[in-house]
RNA sequence: GGAGGGGUGGCCGAGCGGUCAAUGGCAGCAGACUGUAAAUCUGCCGGGUUUCACCCUACGUUGGUUCAAAUCCAACCCCCUCCA
């Protein structure tokens, strides 16, 4: 499908295109001029993880072609707690703690998209604002009348619940209508006509343009992204350690660039277009590498995406540590350290460098020969390391002892 | 309400009185091979320690039988299937 607006254009050729609604109403409404679109974020959490990416990035992509982003805080629905895919309810935040997770993912956005008062700026707002505020009466006079159930329960969120005999609460039945208010009210607000997100969103997404229809009696649209995932199959960016952290205070910068560089050889092209903002015609040529080479295409996919996310600075930096410890078998600065006073055995090194959780942990590295000083297997549990060597365990994770 | 089946380590899934910290698979960690890849092969894989050994905690929960229980019994909780 060839598209006329710049923004389909991109999106399309980038592979951030799942689902659109109304595909040619949408790219022409694009393509006559500026268009306010939103996607909405959880703030459970104080940062965001790789699984917002692709969010984030269609969003920096259509400020770049000349549309209004907005970022949808959901303080809101965090204050209510999202049941789904979740055994156990969600510990319930307060709203401190909510408005601290704000601040700090609002860092996070401000690297991806430009925040300001002109026409194309990134607006930031909080669901809480006007959903808290609903009362349950007028509410379900107002807009619960537009909510056929008979039409909820065919959506995939529900349906396959019911098949499954799985229960349903009542609580979280109900999350799809706020999100479709959500919708209407930023509609209203800032005549938005796009909501963005993940495949799994597309009934919620829906929902919404239906509400906007009925209510406002104007066409709205609707776009998700495809579920990333790895070659291997694996969702994209759930490690055993846990989600990679957009955030540095939960992941250092040279992690970061770990993640990418660790690509497997069958993504890098496919990543290089999500999530780095290289022209196309490069990335074709940096995918086309075969062999070893296409280390190469990793380094630059990993200081790309770094840049983005962590600025360039530590981007760079990173990617210099990465060669040094990796290329020359030295220590980079970006290594993690462990101060000591005086030396210690290798078996301690190795905790306090968080390489091993205990020292039956460490021990077996030691005896796996996967606990290496300065480069050297270190042989036994009673080897010593001081300031200036470096202890390594396996072929990824190094880090340096440093004096203290 | 009645009948039957089941709840096992991060997940799946064997075991059904001692030789069980519990087969196997997945995930994870380490080694070899490589390109900081994949695939493959090898080892580790509940936790701890003074580690060729020892000590804890574990098979839904609580009690019981037994020299000895994940395995038998009872009660309870939860899940599934069939009948009403």
């Amino acid at each position: 499908m060839t598209h006329s607006s710049d923004f389909l254009r991109r999106l399309d050729a980038r592979g951030f295109i799942h689902q659109i609604t109304d595909a040619a109403a949408l790219d022409a409404a694009a393509a006559k001029g500026p268009i306010t679109a939103y996607v909405g974020f959880d703030c459970t959490a104080p940062s965001l993880h790789i699984g917002n990416l692709v969010s984030i990035m269609m969003l920096r992509h259509l400020q770049q072609a000349g549309h209004r982003p907005i970022v949808v805080m959901g303080g809101g629905t965090t204050k209510i707690g999202d049941p789904s895919g979740k055994d156990e309810a969600r510990q319930l935040l307060d709203d401190e703690q909510i408005r601290a997770n704000m601040a700090s993912i609002r860092r996070i956005f401000e690297r991806f998209l430009r925040f300001g008062d002109g026409p194309t700026d990134a607006v930031m707002i909080n669901n809480d604002e006007w959903l808290s505020q609903l009362q349950l009466v007028p509410f379900l006079r107002d807009y619960g009348r537009h909510f056929s159930i008979n039409r909820m329960l065919t959506f995939d969120s529900v349906r396959l619940r019911l098949e499954r005999e799985q229960p349903l609460s009542f609580l979280e039945f109900n999350y799809m209508i706020f999100q479709a208010y959500d919708y209407l009210e930023l509609n209203r607000r800032f005549g938005c006509t796009l909501q963005m997100g993940g495949s799994d969103q597309w009934g919620n997404i829906v929902n919404g343009t239906d509400l906007i229809r009925r209510v406002e009696g104007r066409e709205a649209f609707g776009l998700t992204t495809p579920l990333i995932t790895r070659a291997d199959g694996a969702k994209m960016g759930k490690t055993a350690k846990g989600a990679v952290w957009l955030h540095e205070d939960q992941l250092p910068h040279f992690d970061y660039w770990q993640f990418w560089r660790n690509t497997h050889d069958a993504d890098v092209g496919k990543f290089l277009r999500l999530f780095t903002d290289l022209p196309l015609d490069e990335i074709a040529r940096l995918e086309a590498l075969a062999g070893a080479e296409i280390n190469t295409a990793k380094a630059v996919l990993a200081t790309e995406a770094t840049a983005l996310c962590r600025g360039r600075d530590a981007a760079l930096a990173a990617a210099e540590t990465a060669r040094t410890t990796f290329a020359e078998g030295g220590a980079g600065e970006d290594l993690p350290t462990h101060a000591v006073p005086a030396p210690i055995t290798i078996i301690d090194a190795l905790i306090g460098l968080g390489f091993a959780a205990s020292k039956n942990e460490a021990r077996k590295l030691v005896a796996q020969g996967g606990a290496r000083i300065d480069g050297v297997a270190a042989g036994s549990d009673t080897a010593m390391v001081g300031p200036g060597q470096k202890v390594s365990a396996g072929k990824k994770r190094h880090g340096m002892i440093v004096a203290g």
